[in-house]
DNA sequence: GTAAGTGCAAACGGTTTGCAGCCTC
DNA sequence: GAGGCTGCAAACCGTTTGCACTTAC
């Protein structure tokens, strides 16, 4: 099931298949939750299936362009990727939402934030404010790891 | 009004005045809003009272530590600082807060979010999460620079 | 005189890019 | 065989650090 990551369906330049894409859908899918692309480098030396560290940030890259991965920026700024909800449909956008992420293994909650939608909106509009985008992340100890 | 912000009153290794942390102080002031390290950097070359980059950023991680500037991580990672609001008591603790942030003049509202913190904390609760920490930044068009 | 503060340049860590070669279609 | 994908190494960019020097106190 993990090689079988949404492909995007992107009108410019087909996409081809490769053996070191594979592996990282498949360190993805085995790892779960957020993690970084050096992690993610790591992960794919342990299983014994090296791909470069330049081709771990294209294929992220990739990924997350076609909308099959997450993206969030951590605290330090390190960007960490995992792989959108379990069963997405090629052509179904997921829309903005937030994570609540475990900083110590990377477990992470999608979190529904209606509300929070509303409030940021309703905050920038009193200070006249336009072309408005937030950031909400919420990280803790999930206390289950290991 | 500029060169008096808040000089830290921690305990170990008095702070001494420098010319460079003068012009820092002043320059913070003068931009207003949040600016990154390097813009801070180029406005001081502007006044022809250049400093170096590297005590550009001791000085802004000093005033920081001190609590006599807002740090923020920008989308990309990037860090820009400002002046805590305008009439700081040296021992005055500042809590916790959040910005409406201008991406193209720096220009910031602070927010109160009382509600948005005790959502957070709701919601990681809810997830078995401990240790919460959060991150909320909102960024927009102001509208009125220039 | 002592040690904080500074400047420079080198080092760092995450990320991107140029380019020759490989491999899928 | 054309063009995407890969690997490597070099380049980038923001930030930090080592070290000798300056300077406030």
């Amino acid at each position: 099931m993990a090689a079988d990551v949404a492909r995007p369906a992107s009108g410019s330049g087909r996409v081809r298949f490769s053996r070191q894409g594979a592996a990282i859908d498949e360190a993805l899918s085995a790892l779960g939750g957020f993690h970084t692309a050096q992690e993610l480098y790591d992960e794919l030396r342990r299983r014994e299936q090296p791909v470069g560290l330049a081709t771990v940030y294209r294929q992220l890259k990739r990924l997350a362009q076609a909308g099959a991965l997450d993206v969030l920026t951590r605290p330090d700024g390190e960007a960490a990727y995992r792989l959108c909800g379990p069963a997405v449909q090629p052509d179904e956008r997921r829309d903005h939402h937030h994570h609540l992420v475990c900083r110590i293994c990377g477990y992470a909650v999608e979190i529904s934030a209606e509300d929070v939608e509303r409030w940021t909106r309703e905050v920038a509009r009193q200070a006249g404010f336009k072309d408005v985008s937030h950031t909400v992340e919420i990280f803790g100890d999930c206390g289950r790891h290991g």
